[in-house]
Formats: C-alpha cells, structure tokens, sequence
DNA sequence: TGCACGATGAAC
DNA sequence: TTCATCGTGCAC
C-alpha cells in the first residue's frame, strides 16, 4: 500500500490534520489487517499551544511529542482509554495530530467514532507508543482511490481548560460523514 | 508520598 | 449529567 513517506509529517501541523483525512490508517497483528478510513482529527501545535500535552515541558508521558515526526504518541486516559496522536513537524517541535474518528474499510468490528474507541478496535495500547509509522504493521498511507474532501473546521473536543487556544478550530472532519464523533 | 484531574465513553 | 478508573504531574 502506498504508505506516507516522513516527510509528510514534517509539515505544519494544521495543514497534516487536514490532509490526513481521506487516509488510510492501518494495523497489522497477527495475519490481520485492520484498515480505517480517517474522518475526525484534531492539532496539538506545540508547547505554546496551551491544550497540548507539550505545554508543560517534556516529560516521561509526551517525550514522544518532542521526538522526530512520523511517530505515534499513544497515551493512557481516564484510566480507560488509549488516544492515538502522530507526531508533526521537526524534532523538538513537539506537535502532534490525535486521531478522533475512522470510518471502517476492513476488519473492525466495534464502534470506531472517537479516539477511545478506534483504539479499542484496532487493538492500540501503550505498547505502540513511539512506534515508526513508516513501518509495515502500523502505517498510514494514501486511499486506493483520494476523492476530493470537504473539511468542516470546528474548536477541539475536551480541552475548555485551555481558554483562548480552546476555541480555535483545530479540529477537522469530513462533512457529512456518518462516523464522525459528535456534529 | 498524597491527591486532583483528564485530548473519554457509557449509563441514567 | 454522572460515574467508572488509574497514570501523571505537582503540591507537600
């Protein structure tokens, strides 16, 4: 398939979360691909973003963020759910895009409209976090057929604490489209 | 070492 | 609107 090359993620960090719609998110364990189309994202922009995990400095949970792109950030919530995110942008730049919302294109089983529950269906944990999305078990890569997208731009999900940068509109799905999260 | 809280989801 | 459930970050 054909997958996104890092330099793809090594852009400005809006410009990926949109662009990432349309693509495919794919997950390969056991013989099994998992395949989603991704409808829903969201932009962390860095440190001076004040929604974003990097805001408070690098630590132990978002070193990953800070790292080179094209890697996923995979973090614990509410002591229930895994968030999936990709790093953007130049090392040190700590950016990210959280996946919110796959439409299914083959072997999910289960809801797949929200960050917790994609992960539930594509079998993402912990484990996965900082894991290279140019390998061949977890990647993204470019629809069989790209048709032109039309994308709703909205402020993010969850994040009120965070003031100004709360109402931004950071976060981008495809209109009308059934597995988007929330309207 | 303790504790408040979260980039959520499900139930009521 | 409330609650489940626990790792993280920061206050003592």
């Amino acid at each position: 398939m054909n997958k996104l090359p890092r330099s793809f993620y090594d852009r400005d960090t809006t410009r990926v979360a949109q662009e990432l719609l349309g693509k495919y998110l794919v997950r390969v364990t056991n013989g099994v691909t998992r395949i989603g189309r991704i409808v829903e994202t969201e932009a962390y922009l860095g440190p001076h973003d004040r929604a974003a995990h990097s805001a408070r400095g690098l630590t132990a949970r978002n070193a990953v963020m800070f790292g080179p792109p094209g890697h996923a950030y995979v973090y614990f919530i509410y002591g229930m759910h895994y968030c999936l995110n990709v790093v953007t942008e130049r090392e040190g730049h700590a950016s990210a895009v959280l996946i919110r919302a796959l439409e299914p294109v083959a072997n999910l089983t289960g809801p797949t409209n929200g960050p917790g529950r994609l992960c539930r269906a594509l079998g993402i944990d912990r484990s996965l976090n900082g894991h290279d999305l140019l390998s061949d078990d977890f990647y993204i890569a470019n629809p069989p057929n790209q048709r032109k997208i039309a994308v709703v731009k909205r402020p993010r999900i969850g994040v009120e604490y965070a003031g100004w940068w709360a109402r931004r509109l950071l976060r981008f799905y495809i209109a009308n489209n059934p597995y988007v999260s929330r309207a």
